[in-house]
DNA sequence: GCACACAAAATTGTATACAATTTAAAATTG
DNA sequence: CAATTTTAAATTGTATACAATTTTGTGTGC
């Protein structure tokens, strides 16, 4: 019975709780890995903490699942999902492909204000480090590279890339190494500056090797290393 | 009251309908342009002809909105895509960028047993393009691509080529010029013969060209031809 | 006759009730 | 006492009932 505290009570929004409320809450917990992957996710629980019925409960456990946040196993439940090795190299296989392409496509188009946009997500991802907030500063570093996404005006593809970064979540979670220290700040420093100045090509390479260093910066070897709930993890 | 004539209980499928099926069976007739871009898809009339309850086919609609099939308006019910000019340029861009990649990946990969499903795809293809049965052509056409992209054995990116090809099902349906002949089978021949011989970078190159082709086919200059109810199409 | 206001019907959103299945616990047996 | 079967509890899947909203139809005034 593991007590799920996605957004408790004290948040204050289990009046106006609808389904995207309760999609965006979860999709934002599962990101700032407040809770892990492979975690239960129980209708019951869930409606009542947001004061609903199970009926909206559903809905966005159905969404969760199609963004492939969510593993929906029938007649068994929901549960946070739990990216294989293989799923991990494909994720980030994908986003080398996408997210350089775009960003010299938002180094093109970039307005000061959307620069400023940048910084701004920068300075705070540097904040929540400041202040040991780990799972916060990943959602944030996350933000920037949508930002990015969104910024070269092609939503198609910024949808995709925003899904690639969810799993990215989950996929960190799982795999990263404690030694290799997440020092993104001088990656995503030089890219803002490529981008304002326009230097596409720029943009494109240093999102590149930043994306590979990240890739990189995983253990992809063994076993993920799951807190996933006892008894599942003595199971099968 | 427009009879939506999906996938009628003279299918016999009636009876094992479940969300799968249903969500199935309604992306296969939007692909196959039996249901035209702008129709409505009730609850009810959907629930009546698949022999369940409302709430099994709103699981379907919600997975169909989420593949952007559908278009679901609060309180006002769900309705199939109608892509703008906009979003058709996207969609083919993203198509140029992330397919003629995978063309490659599969040339380098495929077997013999692959590339006769393949084969097999392009003469379904012909012989409902002889037996004058447009819609079910257009259908493989699809398929033909999603089948190069499991072959490049990427499952994440060919997630995104399967969406990306719905989608263009229903560009096409709205944008379609009935000048330009669609004639892909001298192309899909020249990719087969490419992925077969392992000549990764001429599948590339073909996959592209085939691709811009098709982009060049739509006429993405006045508004679409449609054939949606007709007060939406006067109302603003 | 046309526009507006109002009432009725139809449709969607949400909650609840019940059935089917899985999971946990208890009882039985060797 | 361990392993298996049986029974009970909990959880999910589906259908139905009711509330909220939109759409449609009708009537009234000008």
């Amino acid at each position: 019975m593991s007590h799920v505290t996605a957004s408790p009570s004290t948040d204050g929004k289990a009046q106006t709780a609808t389904t995207e409320t309760i999609t965006e809450a979860l999709s934002l917990a599962i990101h700032a890995h407040r809770i892990a992957p492979g975690a239960k996710l129980g209708e019951e629980d869930l409606a009542e903490i947001y004061g609903v019925s199970r009926t909206v409960v559903r809905a966005s456990l159905q969404a969760l699942s199609h963004a492939q946040l969510v593993d929906i196993r029938r007649n068994r439940g929901a549960f946070v999902a739990q990216p294989t090795i293989n799923e991990a190299h494909e994720v980030f296989e994908a986003r080398e492909l996408l997210e350089p392409r775009t960003a010299r496509s938002a180094a093109t188009q970039a307005s000061q204000a959307e620069v400023s946009i940048l910084r701004r997500h920068i300075a705070d991802e540097h904040a929540a480090i400041q202040a040991g907030e780990q799972g916060q500063a990943l959602h944030l570093s996350g933000k920037f590279h949508i930002e990015i996404a969104r910024i070269a005006r092609q939503k198609t593809i910024a949808d995709f890339i925003e899904t690639l970064i969810a799993r990215s979540s989950l996929i960190i979670a799982l795999y990263w190494r404690r030694e290799s220290a997440l020092c993104e700040k001088h990656a995503h420093h030089a890219l803002v500056e490529a981008i304002e100045a326009g230097r596409g090509q720029d943009a494109q390479e240093l999102m590149h090797s930043h994306l590979v260093d990240l890739h990189s910066a995983l253990d992809l070897r063994e076993r993920p290393r799951t807190t996933q709930s006892l008894r599942e993890a003595l199971a099968p």
